[in-house]
This record gives structure tokens, sequence and C-alpha cells, in this order.
DNA sequence: CCGATATTGATAATCATTATCATTTATATG
DNA sequence: CATATAAATGATAATGATTATCAATATCGG
């Protein structure tokens, strides 16, 4: 997976900085988690004490360009970042509206639907489906 | 439409101020519309031009509270605000990522998606489904 | 009309994020 | 290994959307 990310940095001319080696360690430890600027920051500082909030918000949205994480925005209108796992093609959220947590489903149902949008002239390139309700645990 | 409204504020005890007959009477004569706070902001001084941006935001947070507005938010992480319409029920948004224009669809897709969730353990209240892609006009 | 209190507008404050700039550093090349 | 180039860094100022504060005003029921 690593090298595939090195690959991609390598591609686009982009240099593989210790701090940039550590911001991508955080996202690869958590996978499937949508950790904020701020999380990651948190996270990516145990390891390298001196990083800057900057350069965290700089090379998230850099690795959201090259493909490497995928960013999404939520009700709190704070944007949260994932690791992209090209495994799981597409996947939905599940926002818990009690006790925030988002959680992730599987499913591939909307090509019927995109194909009858694509007919109206539209040319679709992705989509985002979110359900709002309660975990298995607020319920 | 108006009486509805009414009924709403006054089962809240809101008051139904000057401002707020006006912020509303801006969001009913842009059904479908998809406006931000400051666009609000800029239709409402029109008609009362001493209102502040201030009871802007406010108004249109309470009138997503009491179920008059639909609060969105897109990538650009800003707030977008449309009328609650119940005839349409449940709507789609497809962004194009050229102009920034957002479509609405109308489909009801997504019933047996829910079931299968539910069926983990979830309770689902809501769902949010947006197309990214292209408009007929800029393809 | 009066009173209680919700609401207003101006503006300061907050927060997430981005811009600026001097300094540091990764990487390619000889 | 040394060097040059320019990408990248960190601290912090700046930005923009939104919310808090507070004195003044307005709504609404009695």
């Amino acid at each position: 997976m690593k090298k595939i990310i090195d690959a991609k940095l390598k591609e686009k001319d982009y240099r593989l900085t210790d701090q940039r080696r550590t911001i991508l360690d955080v996202m690869l430890k958590n996978p499937g988690k949508h950790l904020s600027a701020e999380e990651v920051f948190e996270k990516a500082r145990k390891k390298s004490p001196g990083i800057g909030i900057a350069t965290v918000y700089r090379t998230l949205e850099k690795f959201t360009e090259i493909g490497v994480l995928y960013k999404s925005v939520f009700e709190s209108g704070k944007f949260r970042y994932e690791i992209y796992n090209s495994e799981i093609h597409h996947h939905h959220h599940i926002i818990c509206l009690n006790c925030g947590k988002i959680t992730e489903v599987q499913d591939d149902l909307l090509n019927d639907l995109e194909r009858r949008i694509e007919m109206q002239g539209f040319k679709i390139i992705d989509h985002e489906l979110k359900f709002y309700g309660y975990c298995p645990n607020c319920k």
C-alpha cells in the first residue's frame, strides 16, 4: 500500500517528507475512520512532536488531490478524511444522531439511478450517500 | 403555506417579527433553490434594508429547527437552506463540478437499502444522496 | 395600554482553515 | 560526497462563515 502511495507522490513530483510520512502512517493505522484535521494533528504529534498544524492541513489536502485520501464534509461543516481503499470501491455513511459515530456500509445500488439521471443530460462522476439515524448502541 | 408556518411558530411560542416574515418571503419566492445565508441576506435587504446579518443566521437556524427550512452542507463547507416542501418528500442533489449548480431529482429508490441497514441494528430516520458530475450545459 | 420577555443589530469573539514568509530540507545531479 | 534548486516546513497573521454578547427594540397576550 505504501508503495502505491510512494508511486503516486513521485508521479506528481511531490516530496516524501518525514511529516508526510507521519500523517500517512496515522491514516493507515485508522482505516475506515473519518478523522478531522485536528484529530490527525493530535495523533501525528505523538510521533512527530514538532509537526505544525498548517502542515497537517496542507498534507491532508495534497493527499486528497492525488487520491490517497477521501475527503468528506458532514453536518458540523468540518472536513473529515479517510484513507482511500480501492477494495471498497464505494461505501455509504450512517451517521448516528445521538453519538455522532459514523459507520460505513457497502452497497452498489445506485447504478440504475445514475443511468436514469444521465439520460437527462447529466454526466455523473461520483455519488455520496448518507443515512441519518441511531446506531445499535443508541437506539 | 404561510398559515402552516404561522402555526408552527405559534406552537413553539416563537414571535413572527417583520424580519422573520421577510426571510420567510425570500425562501418562499425561491422554492427548490439552495440559498446560502449570505444570499438570503442580500435578498432580504432589498425588502428590509435594516436587517442584520446576525438575524439572518439566527432566523435560518430557527426555521430549520421547526421544520420550515431544510439545511444542507456541500463541499464548500457552507450551509445552504431551502424551503421545506412536503409534496416532494425526498429528493436528491446533483452538483455540477464545473459551474456548481445544484439540481434536484426525485426518487425513492433507497427503501430496500434502508431495510437492510435496519436489519443490522440501526434505526434510520433520514437519508441524503448527492451526485457529482456535469450538468447538461457544462458537459 | 402595559408588561414580560423574545428578538434585534452592531460588533466582538470564535473556530476551522488558508496565506505569508523566512528557514529548512528532500532529491537529483555531477 | 557536495551542491543547487525549489518544494516544504512551522509560526503566526489573515480570512471568512458563523455565533455570542449586550443594550435597545418589538411582539403579543392580558
